[in-house]
RNA sequence: GCCCAGGUGGCGGAAUUGGUAGACGCGCUGGAUUCAAAAUCCAGUUCUUUCGGGAGUGUGGGUUCGAUUCCCACCCUGGGUACCA
């Protein structure tokens, strides 16, 4: 029997599923191993071939190290909640839920059948109230927690207002903005207008319940405040920074303004410092690393105050450059910055209030797009500098963004180069600071100069003089030491419907939890999945009554953003069925860290960072022992579409030398479409008209306008001229096989090709041209694993897609290239049967030769899955048959090994053959064999031998030949005499059992 | 601009620690088998050549007995990004 991949695919998933084969437990006795997917969103399409390239990967190891002994977890789930399916309900009213079940319906069928050995039984979704209701318990203990700078760590809200009923702020070392206390509406408060954030235990007492909570609010880590949104009007949404171009939302081109929203956040900042220190512990690609480290953005420096002179307000810089302060000859600040109005003098205030208009006018990408242009304008104040008291103009500026740092810079043109350009352009002073340095043309941006001009700084170098300034600035209280950071605070609320509800309710504008208790909080049915006209989040619409948990005055209107649910998934797989936490204890201890987690790139600052910190978080808590997610990771490049082109043959008019029947010859568009074949499109594109494919066109031409214009009769139309433009069109890669364009199926695809007219190449097949570009449907590129399983079998799919290439990078889709996997496959299964189909084994044992071909497979794929180079294991193994074959071995010793090293990719194939062999057990539970290097033992070595590092002739040897036998024996041999030509070789080299190499 | 990844035959790629460049597969060429096709098998396939050789891993240089691998400069492609004080 042939091999029966369909037959063979079914029967065995039939079996795992009724067997649960893939059913993982707890197990003290056997070490674990975490491998795990990036969570699916299961999108209305389904799954490409690109999507499941990770997941291979994965259960390709996951089978690896089950055989290798440990207790392997891998699990598979989806990230329900989202986008698509809202915009779904919107469109259609049919409820998200129904949609997302669907989807996930097929997701799931997709993925088993590439016969993934997930255990089912530990799916999640984040969807489920069971899940969410998890989701909505760690945002409660967000809320019910602070951080103490004193620990390091997050703990719980009770012990900081212990701390404030024992002492108030005294000793309280908490992460908190260093002006919180300026939000507060001080008349409400007792403390009066000096009030710096300190207070005694018995000012703490006589607060009013709500103060108290408004001040808590400062402290906790899931906090409300207020928050500049781009809100749109007509879309009712607020929408992303790429969802806006030009001011106006992409979707739509409607108006999009500024607003202020009160919004959850996520006080993530707290952690930014243990997110970065974090990173060196964990073994992922540079990149990802280095764009968390970006993102994060911490830069040490100072903020330093400078007094306006003839104004009380003043001016707080950040500057990472505090040894440079001597140098500094203006100061910028943002535009929108709110001491611009006030410093502004009169004689400046128009020229600078349409300054301040044309810039809020642009849009963020504007203003970064400009970077060449150096605008600003001068606003008549002027500060005082810290130390020399001299007069520093104050200046507003593009460049200066006031989303960073204070909004404004201390403008130091010798150091930095827009500062200097903004000096140039204004004509500013530029001081030169730096010894033996000509800032006249450039800024110094180097560290390396001693510093001059600089008053008690000069003579020092950076670090010193960053102290002492540093110092200074505290001595005089004009400044202190800070360490800034980019990231910022997570926004939590979405204005939507599909996702997870917040546990929260209102009374009288104060938000207050609801019980874990009454967790889940499951999301009410709603009349239409629009915001309401007031512009209130869809949840707005549930009446009273609707809702399953109703308190207070309001329920909370706002949902969770996406990231919510898959910043902890990993761990609820752990423990699917908790109903008590997320996870207990004790199986977070047992399967710790994921010890491998596939997925792509495009997650590295949100799911990433997210997951890191509410792990790290949750570790605080008490309620995780490891504080990082995701101990390895890797991530797979993309599978790009290879799209197929036919070219169309354009006629933009002709002549016919001599027709004169008929004043106008009919009109080019009257035609049928003209495909021409991809020489004849090359040919032309080369050359801008054709060369060597001009007869072929020509004729066709002739044929064709004989057909369309029968009045041509018998006249000559050699002479026929025609101006032509060649366009090249996206063609189904259904319709091609191995680039040539199946006709018929072409004709069919649209109406308007139904009577289409093809210009083949020479051998008379029309010829596709390509391009590499991501798979989708506009493109006709998309190919799916469904259909690639019918013709070739899953476990075919699953080893061509490894043997591609390295799953880290990008790789161009070739349907062709699977039949060599198919190939290799089938001539294995011929290895153990005869001609007749019938099993054929050998019980004799191996010779020499297969032991030997045997144990270099098994050596080569050990190795290559251990350092995750999953593709060259394909060919390690094809090797091996390749050997086998031509010995024509079929030893069950060997065929039953190299079964266990093939069953990861293979699965269905290893299962089967294995019975076949008259197994009774699984192959699955076989251990990995071990490999024996006393087979790799050869007598002889083939010595290669160089000359001059070019490798010239190979010569056998006793493998244990002592150095100096082998440079002997080389140099005496006939074919080295006639390289050496006479002379003598200046040195010989000689690594035994590698090479030999002759300098001459 | 800066950061990261990458550049090897017609194509996907291999070469693990500096030691035979092009494994394995696709495609292509020729042959066997076949009424024919499919499938299978065999041989060839980096370029060049006066058939002795010669050149060759983006380009140019360097280190070395020996470099796809290490160093320097540059070019190109892809990804990321922040005018970040």
């Amino acid at each position: 029997m042939e091999y029966n991949f369909r037959e063979i695919e079914a029967k065995w998933q039939k079996i795992w599923k009724e067997t649960d084969a893939y059913k993982v437990d707890e197990d003290e006795s056997k070490e674990k191993f975490y491998v795990l997917d990036m969570f699916p969103y299961p999108s209305g399409a389904g799954l490409h071939v690109g999507h499941p390239l990770g997941y291979i990967a994965s259960d390709v190891i996951a089978r690896y190290k089950t055989h290798k002994g440990y207790n392997v977890l891998h699990p598979m789930g989806f990230d329900s909640f989202g986008l698509p399916a809202e915009q779904y309900a919107i469109q259609t009213g049919q409820h998200p839920a129904i949609t997302t079940k669907d989807n996930v319906a097929r997701y799931k069928e997709q993925l088993q059948r590439m016969g993934f050995n997930y255990d089912w039984n530990r799916e999640v979704r984040t969807s489920d109230p069971e899940y969410y209701r998890w989701t909505q318990w760690i945002f409660s203990l967000l809320y019910e927690s602070w951080y103490n700078n004193k620990s390091q760590k997050a703990e719980n809200i009770s012990t900081l207002v212990k701390a404030f009923e024992e002492n108030g702020t005294y000793g309280v070392e908490a992460f908190i903005d260093r002006d919180w206390y300026k939000s507060l509406n001080l008349e409400d408060f007792p403390f009066g207008e000096y009030f710096s954030g300190e207070l005694t235990a018995t000012d703490w007492k006589v607060l009013k319940p709500a103060q108290k909570e408004e001040i808590l609010s400062h402290y906790r880590l899931a906090y409300l405040s207020e928050t500049w949104v781009n809100w749109c009007e007509a879309l009712g949404t607020v929408l992303a920074n790429d969802e806006i171009k030009d001011g106006l939302s992409e979707r739509g081109g409607h108006p999009v303004e500024q607003r202020l929203m009160k919004q959850w956040s996520l006080r993530i900042t707290a952690y930014a410092d243990r997110l970065l220190s974090g990173l060196e512990e964990i073994d992922w690609q540079d990149s990802i690393k280095d764009m968390q480290r970006n993102w994060i953005g911490k830069s040490k420096g100072a903020m330093v105050r400078f007094m306006m002179n003839n104004h009380h307000g003043h001016v707080d810089v950040f500057t990472t450059r505090p040894d440079t302060i001597f140098g500094v000859s203006f100061i910028v600040l943002a535009p929108e910055h709110d001491l611009v109005k006030q410093i502004t003098t009169e004689d400046r205030r128009e020229t600078v209030e349409a300054y301040v208009k044309r810039s809020m006018a642009k849009t963020e990408r504007e203003r970064q797009s400009e970077v060449k242009m150096v605008t600003g304008e001068f606003t008549g104040a002027f500060a005082k500098h810290p130390f020399t008291g001299d007069n520093v103009p104050v200046w507003i500026a593009d460049y200066v963004l006031a989303g960073y740092g204070t909004g404004a810079v201390m403008a130091v043109p010798s150091g930095d180069e827009r500062d200097h350009a903004f000096a140039k352009a204004f004509d500013l002073p530029i001081p030169n600071i730096f010894e033996g340095k000509d800032v006249s043309k450039e800024a110094y941006t180097e560290k390396e100069a001693i510093l001059i001009n600089s008053a008690f700084l000069s003579g020092m170098n950076y670090l010193k003089a960053t102290d002492a300034a540093i110092y200074e600035l505290e001595e005089k209280r004009l400044g202190y030491g800070k360490i800034n950071y980019r990231l910022r605070d997570a926004i939590f609320s979405r204005q939507r419907y599909w996702g997870e509800p917040f546990p929260v309710y209102y009374v009288d504008d104060i938000p207050h939890l609801l019980n874990d208790s009454q967790l889940p909080l499951t999301l009410p049915p709603v009349d239409k999945y629009l915001p309401t006209e007031t512009g209130e989040p869809p949840l707005a619409r549930a009446k009273k009554e609707d809702w399953p948990i109703f308190e207070g005055n309001r329920m909370e209107h706002n949902t969770m953003p996406g990231w919510a649910g898959s910043s902890w998934y990993f761990l609820r797989y752990m423990d699917p069925k908790n109903t008590d936490l997320p996870v207990s204890p004790e199986r977070a201890k047992y399967w710790g860290t994921v010890d491998l987690y596939i997925g792509g790139a495009e997650h590295a600052t949100g799911h990433l960072l997210y997951s890191r910190f509410w792990t790290k978080f949750l570790h605080d808590r008490g309620y995780i022992e490891f504080d990082e997610p995701f101990s390895k990771m890797i991530n797979q490049g993309m599978i790009l579409g290879r799209s197929s082109l036919v070219y169309r043959l354009d006629i933009l008019n002709y002549q016919v030398p001599g027709f004169t029947s008929g004043e106008n010859l009919p009109s080019p568009r009257s035609f049928p479409e003209i495909m021409v074949s991809k020489e004849i499109y090359e040919d032309w594109k080369k050359h801008g008209h054709l060369t060597e494919t001009r007869q072929l066109v020509r004729h066709k031409l002739q044929t064709l306008l004989r057909e369309q214009l029968e009045e041509l009769g018998s006249m000559d139309t050699s002479n026929v001229t025609a101006e032509f433009t060649i366009t090249p069109l996206h063609v189904d890669v259904n319709l091609v096989e191995n680039d040539i364009l199946n006709i018929e199926g072409f004709k069919q695809w649209r109406r308007q090709y139904n009577d289409a007219y093809f210009i083949a190449g020479v051998d008379d097949k029309y010829h596709c041209g390509y391009e590499i570009e991501k798979m989708s449907k506009r493109w006709y590129n998309v190919v799916t694993p469904d259909a690639l399983c019918d013709q070739y079998g899953a476990d075919t799919l699953r080893m061509y897609e490894m043997f591609l290439g390295p799953v880290e990078q990008s790789k161009p889709w070739d349907t062709q290239g699977i039949s060599g996997v198919h190939n290799f496959l089938r001539k294995f299964w011929r290895l153990a049967h005869n001609g007749d189909g019938s099993v054929s084994v050998n019980d004799d044992s191996p010779s020499k030769k297969e032991l030997k071909s045997l144990h270099q497979c098994i050596k080569k794929v050990t190795n290559d899955l251990e350092r995750l180079s999953w593709n060259t294991v394909v060919s390690a193994l094809m090797i091996a048959v390749n050997e086998l074959t031509a010995l024509k071995s079929n030893k069950r010793e060997v065929l039953d090994t190299l079964l266990i090293l093939i069953s990861p990719y293979a699965p269905h194939f290893a299962e089967e053959l294995w019975e076949r062999l008259g197994h009774e057990d699984s192959v699955l539970k076989q251990p990995w064999p071990e490999f024996n290097p006393k087979y790799l033992e050869e007598d002889e070595f083939e010595y290669p031998v160089s000359f001059n590092g070019k490798m010239r002739f190979k010569m056998a040897l006793a493998a244990d030949l002592p150095r100096e036998d082998v440079e002997k024996a080389v140099l005496e041999s006939a074919q080295a005499a006639k390289y050496l030509d006479g002379k003598s070789p200046k040195k010989v080299i000689v690594v035994p059992k590698k090479i030999v190499n002759i300098v001459v």
